[in-house]
DNA sequence: CCATTGTTGCAAATAATTCTCAACTGCATT
DNA sequence: AATGCAGTTGAGAATTATTTGCAACAATGG
């Protein structure tokens, strides 16, 4: 991931190299204060500015992604797993993972008959256990 | 629309009636600013703040959708059309509607084999016009 | 090691939306 | 039609998430 960086011209800083092992660990979907607290562990004066203007550059490198659920701040997470989408338990706050290959499909089919290509998206299922 | 808000309990003041007229004329997705400037046209003395209010009476009571698109303040539209998604032009903005009746199903599948029922959901094509 | 240019921390700024509160008004009831 | 009262409004302050200006600092290339 460092290399991915290097190679896209970033500099690796200190905070830089820190939060990028803090979203490395992190097997949930943690927002921008989350990581701030993770990273303060290690180095107690990272700013909340820097978290902010790190999580820019490393989703402008491509190698997070950022999720802004509904009404919550946003969320991040690394892209180096293959591409999937979510269902937020409304009742808890989960976020499940979720992949369809098939919808996937349909969307691409949908966007070529506008005569357009999609450059990403956002599917996100809103949701409640079952009875 | 008025009746359904009736119906609901709501109080029908003189500035959510004009809400209620300059949603039914809207043929786009106005956010609150837009809203508030075409109900201006009418009565100028109605602010910005009621605007975000009704929106948020009307959107509880079922008879208008909020939309947050991508890094963009809130849009709105009545929700007396059949349910569909939306495609965005990342070059002009435009937002193109679509509807797959496959998808919806499929979502729904997903949600139940994951122990799920979809309360609601959001799904936007970010797309470019092709070559 | 030096210079250059990007990065950081801090605090202040922004943007969208929500809230507080006193004045007002819809509407059910006399 | 007049009354009462709970709900609504306008104005502006507050809030939340995020961004930015700036002076001090630090990564990289030579
Ligand atoms: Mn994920
Ligand atoms: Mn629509
Ligand atoms: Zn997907
Ligand atoms: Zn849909």
């Amino acid at each position: 991931m460092e290399n991915a960086l290097r190679d896209a011209g970033v500099r690796i800083t200190r905070q830089r190299r820190l939060l990028v092992q803090v979203l490395a660990e992190a097997d949930d979907h943690p927002d921008a204060n989350a990581l701030h607290r993770r990273a303060h562990a290690n180095d107690p004066k990272v700013s909340l500015a820097t978290v902010y203007r790190t999580l820019s550059v490393l989703e402008e490198a491509g190698v997070i992604d950022r999720h802004a659920f509904e009404g919550k701040p946003a969320r991040f997470e690394t892209s180096d797993r293959p591409h999937h989408d979510h269902l937020i338990d409304l009742e808890t706050g989960a976020v499940i993972e979720f992949r369809s290959e098939k919808i996937e499909r349909l969307q691409a089919e949908i966007a070529a008959e506008l005569g357009y290509d999609i450059v990403h998206h956002r599917l996100e299922l809103y949701a409640r256990k079952q009875g």
